[in-house]
DNA sequence: AGCTTATTCAAGCATTCACTTGAATGCTAG
DNA sequence: CTAGCATTCAAGTGAATGCTTGAATAAGCT
């Protein structure tokens, strides 16, 4: 191979190589699926993820100068976002494929959610049915502005944050059923958790709004539906 | 969030992103776009990636730790391969997402290949229709066994090596479409600079094995097709 | 202008990574 | 069973990475 080939070579590889190493920490990937939720400052990114602001100003450089992420400033804070749906279906393409592979991961949700009876999730085309014939209730337990940003038709808001206080909206004999972020994302866990405890009958759908909207199923942007829908 | 939830949520993470770091390094690129070539020793990888022979074999364990790769001993020596088709897509994906990302991608691309004045690679819808039609001799311009191991149906094996002794097997006046692993493989743009040189019409192809079966399209394996072809 | 606040930059430290070199392993063939 | 060879392991080095702390920017508000 000429020289010149290969420097070719090596400069290509490199540079897709640094668009994968900006997708390859634990804590950017994390980052990368709340912002797959919708816009976040930087605040309230570090605050989700726990780490210093510091730490996530500078992850989140790498991830726009990777250009996985845009920026905006929005009076005194900036608004960071994902780039384009690219991501996030590369995201869950890398997801799949460590499933794939990673036995571990497999073994390691069912080990989480095993221990709290959470295992049955509810499938996806089914529930879409069941919304339609309102036979059940579907709660949205994501923070109120991923709901608004975008949230599957039909859903109600109602935050894990403020469940406690909300549980005279929830029906009590007719199923619910809680979705958040996604299959590693522990809102909805949490929250059917709950309900649970109280009597409820409630179900986890295991999918969440990026795996939604990449299956090109719809979503519902803005109004918040309040109670007395399917109560 | 309750701190078994975090532990959790790190774990994933790090496990999906164990999986991600295998892919991410220049070097382990270039191994596994090779190997989607079809399976190889240790000593054939190093020396066409130009590696030391232990520092390939690392790479090929780490690929090997995260399931990428498989192993298998082959008399004295040990053969790996991809460990399935899942990888090869997943690299095409990771490739694409880079593309779109990294405008200098396409420049260097373009760069090097303007060079040459081998911009214009030939459109694979097309390609299929003029090989059935006789109207060009597509040659396959990767070693042999690469070859053997799948090809575009209708190619002639023309190694790059043999190239400047099998001469006499190629058409003077109609077009030649050479190709090989893909648009980062600088074997058919050498194939195809060298043709150009000598008189022939000689034409690119940018896709390569891994693209061809990507999009589902048919591949051939085994048999050679020698001289009297398309001629 | 001057002050406040969100974000970014810069320096420093511990850890991890890529590659090299030289020795050890494990298999086959004689 | 032993010699020979492909491959892997182990240790060492220089560079890169992730995170922290403390200071510097830049926009908005008074």
């Amino acid at each position: 191979m000429s020289r010149q080939a290969r420097r070719f070579k090596d400069a290509t590889y490199q540079l897709i190589a640094e668009v994968g190493r900006a997708v390859t920490s634990p804590r950017r990937l994390e980052l990368l699926e709340l912002l797959a939720q919708g816009p976040r400052t930087v605040e309230a990114i570090a605050q989700h993820s726990g780490q210093s602001v510091a730490n996530t100003s500078q992850h989140l450089q790498v991830l726009r100068a990777a250009r996985l992420v845009e920026v905006e400033r929005e009076g005194v804070r900036m608004r960071y976002r994902l780039a384009d749906a690219r991501v996030t279906e590369f995201c869950l393409a890398l997801r799949r494929l460590a499933e794939a592979r990673a036995e571990e991961l497999g073994a390691l949700t069912r080990d989480f959610l095993a221990d709290r009876g959470l295992l049955e999730a509810v499938d996806q085309e089914e529930l879409l049915g069941r919304v339609a014939r309102g036979e059940v209730l579907v709660i949205d337990v994501r923070p109120v502005e991923e709901y608004q940003a975008g949230h599957i038709p039909g859903a109600r808001s109602v935050p894990l944050a403020e469940l406690q206080g909300r549980l005279a909206e929830l029906p009590k004999r007719s199923p619910i059923v809680a979705y958040c972020r996604g299959p590693y994302c522990v809102l909805a866990i949490e929250a059917v958790s709950r309900l649970r405890a109280l009597g409820f009958r409630a179900d986890r759908l295991e999918a969440g709004v990026p795996d939604w909207s990449a299956r090109g199923l719809p979503l519902e942007t803005g109004l918040i539906t309040r109670a007395g829908g399917a109560r």
